[in-house]
DNA sequence: TTATTATGATAGTTTTACTATTACACACAA
DNA sequence: TTGTGTGTAATAGTAAAACTATCATAATAA
């Protein structure tokens, strides 16, 4: 099986000119992961990332207006690849539940054996994402940031599960404020396990990690939207819950 | 009815000295919040914090080694603040939903009928912590903070209300990721609703606001851990779902 | 060839995030 | 009275961050 390398289209108004044409560009991208991922996007700034890559901060200048454009670049760049690789395995499934078990898997693992970007580790990405991905769109700007469509992909991402939600059931009262919580649970969840483990209930690291929060994840998603069968009854009658036909 | 005044004791390693204890202490408090409101935490620092309230950086620079301490020291106040609310507005009642929506409702609104901190106003803190509380815990430096106890009264908040979960459904198997997604989802649903309204399915402002996350919170509460009556049957035998008596 | 573009080298500015020192007002204690 | 401690102000200064500007040069396209 060959590698395929796809080359996600990120919004322009977030660059001056695209990283991704150029050698000196995918470098900013390369290293800017790998030292975000180090020393956290507090830490970094353009100097430290001249250095590492033998270049100067106006050549970097070049490219992004300042460290949070290159931000959001780079977490925008995560979004459009969660959603290209949920479109791309989901594309011939018909039931809707192991659509979303699916897109589960992908929004909590950042596991690379279906595509490469030869330049940006997705692992690392991933970390990024998880640790500090929020800060993107939670500031004073946003307003004016979301005029100039930095959030869109994350919004697309929310509509494609969100339409997943009512395929599975389309009397669903809430969908995207589901979607988007289901997104930000993932996250959190990895995040509260590494760092802040009495807001969570997952114990374990690396993969089980992965393979718990999907498994919570779908507990939540398939209790919500009345997919599964009821397993205990006992409890829901205690609770005074009757099911009658109608 | 008199008012109470109500003093939360706030983690002293936050802080060089008790910033209640003194005038300029509370200045500090009160001045910071509204400008950290009207400018963003990324803008705000202490030189503008001296001019406004007419004293100099490094009179500031003796309560709070830096923004962060400050930052983190005001939303560990919120934090107090909501789970002292909770803790005397359920403290006698004894049916466990009820405990659930009177914590839903504390969460979700600001509103401070019951209590009032002179140097501090509360609804503008609470502004601050739906668009940038976030940031208080996710950076490279969690887990010496965490070590610091810099996040115990968020700990404890989750604590409490993963408790009344496990109230209402003692085999709940999540309480404290619910817990945790419940109090994000409350402050993302507003923030999402005034300023990324892709993201949620709630259209509204103000009071009205409030109500709609409310309504939404105790859908999911309430749906995730079985206390409603099933009210739709025909969608759930659409699903294929079965009850039986054990 | 000439013109254009991409990068590098260097230098400079403004703002931020602090640190250090001195002074002074005021309370309270001996 | 003197002395001690506390809280605040005033002033000055440093180091790093966050840019901006200019010029030289190498590669590349017309």
């Amino acid at each position: 099986m060959s590698r395929m390398s796809v080359n996600l289209v990120i919004n322009s108004n977030l660059c001056l000119r695209d990283p991704a044409q150029t050698e000196l560009g995918r470098k900013i991208i390369q290293h800017s992961v790998l030292l975000i991922d180090e020393m956290g996007i507090d830490e970094f700034n353009f100097k430290k990332l001249a250095q590492r890559i033998r270049s100067t901060e106006a050549s970097i200048y070049r490219y992004f207006e300042n460290k949070h454009h290159l931000f959001v670049y780079l977490i925008n760049w995560y979004w459009e690849w969660v959603k290209f690789r949920i479109e791309m395995q989901t594309m011939n499934v018909l039931d809707p539940v192991r659509k979303m078990k699916i897109a589960l898997r992908i929004i909590v693992d950042s596991s690379r054996r279906n595509m490469e970007t030869p330049h940006i580790d997705e692992d690392v990405l991933h970390n990024i994402m998880v640790r500090e991905g929020i800060k993107a769109y939670h500031s004073k700007s946003v307003d004016e940031e979301n005029k100039e469509g930095y959030f869109l992909a994350y919004k697309a991402l929310c509509k494609s599960l969100a339409d997943i939600v009512l395929e599975i059931n389309p009397q669903f009262s809430y969908p995207k404020a589901f979607a988007s919580m289901i997104l930000e649970t993932a996250n959190n969840n990895i995040y509260f396990a590494q760092h802040l483990p009495r807001l969570t209930d997952l114990r374990a690291t690396g993969d089980a990690l992965t393979d718990k929060v999907v498994e919570m994840l779908e507990h939540f998603v398939f209790k919500m939207t009345k997919i599964e069968p009821v397993t205990h009854p006992e409890v829901a009658s205690k609770n005074g819950v009757t099911v009658r036909a109608n």
